[in-house]
DNA sequence: ACGTGCGTGTTACTAGCGGTAACCCTAGTT
DNA sequence: AACTAGGGTTACCGCTAGTAACACGCACGT
């Protein structure tokens, strides 16, 4: 049998893969995301062609490489909303470890969600377009299954759930791309706002003298 | 003097930039994000170098295209923000003139929001990443000093308004690109589930049989 | 009448991109 | 020794954004 050969080769191509990704993301991080196939590839140590024999196209390197960032993200916001807390504090916390990962590695949430920044000639950077709209969709679907698991919100939960998910994702998105581009706060007050908006403090606010209030 | 000369030439120049704007918008609305400057040029009846005079490159015409869309669309959202009614219909209001916005010109959306979709071969599409940005920022930040004004939010009310508007229109924008998406349930229905979701019913949803809950 | 700018337009080009076809070369099998 | 199979390279295609350089036309000052 040729199995153990097959395995070889797999594995082979498996470390290959792994370095080839590496390669990239250093180029990535580095160059940002208007890298070009030829920088990776020159990077990696290899030629074009190689790039290419393994991710099919350009969308397809971007796609490996968005996973694994993605895959790694999405574990520990699943670890954050397990804890054992109570809800509050573990929205909280779920917040807070969003907002630390895009902290703690800004190029690559750049790369992940703002394709072409600070492209200085050729605009042609990657097209995240396609892909960085996957990412918010898995954040939005993973926590509307969360939220139709384990809240009780009566008839048309299911739908609340995922309109709540990919509303929630979207709000957390939104307040930490211009958070960590502004800094306008420190995370932790950032965090107890988005919070208390989640708990109904808009709808609870007084207006303001005058006028019929917002 | 020459200033008659002047408003003269910057007329014709000002109704050349309109039509050039209104050729780009048919090819970009027909092509999709990845359309051409030679096509858009091809469109107006006239060659790449007179879009470079008066855009400077792809970024500034895209810019300027934007910037159109966005300027119309924030007039209707202040407009349904503003009219006469209570928070919660205001609210609603403004949810829904938003969404029947994405509805009734996906394309527009799309363009804006998502550049490089549905690009066949080469993938070099208009470069959004630096623009699309700038419409949730500017809706983020007008909301955010709509809440500032009318809302009585106490201490630390300005920082608050500002990660409200953005996690509001986050949360606006990712729910409505969700719901492009997929038609999951009517306008009507995202809208309560969202305004719901921002009159705290999350936190006060009751927990599921057994465990933690989320 | 006559150059002289100046605005408007074109052709023809560069540099660089994503992507691919064709070839090459070495290692292991028979 | 001959042969195949992968990993690798060179050299190319078609396309893009963006730009120089040149050409027409039309109002001016003298």
């Amino acid at each position: 049998m040729d199995t153990t050969q097959r395995t070889d080769q797999q594995r082979s191509a498996d470390r290959r893969r792994r370095e080839l990704l590496e390669a990239a993301d250093r180029v990535v991080l580095r160059d940002g995301p208007q890298a070009s196939m030829n920088a990776i590839a020159a990077e990696a140590g290899i030629t074009k062609p190689i790039l290419y024999r393994h991710f099919g196209d350009k969308g397809g390197l971007y796609a490996a490489l968005a996973k694994r960032h993605t895959d790694a993200l999405l574990d520990s916001l699943r670890a954050a909303l397990d804890a054992p807390a109570d809800r509050r504090e573990r929205v909280e916390a779920t917040l807070d470890t969003y907002l630390a990962a895009i902290e703690a590695r800004p190029q690559v949430y750049r790369f992940l969600m703002h394709p072409a920044e600070g492209g200085q000639v050729g605009d042609q950077g990657f097209d995240v377009g396609k892909h960085s709209a996957p990412l918010l969709r898995r954040m939005g679907e993973e926590l509307a299954t969360v939220i139709e698991e384990r809240l009780d919100l009566g008839p048309g939960s299911q739908q609340l759930a995922r309109v709540w998910g990919h509303g929630i994702v979207g709000m957390m998105h939104a307040a930490g791309d211009w958070w960590l581009g502004e800094r306008p706060c420190s995370r932790a007050e950032l965090v107890r706002s988005l919070a208390d908006l989640l708990w109904g403090r808009l709808a609870a606010a007084g207006d303001r003298m005058g006028g019929p209030g917002f």
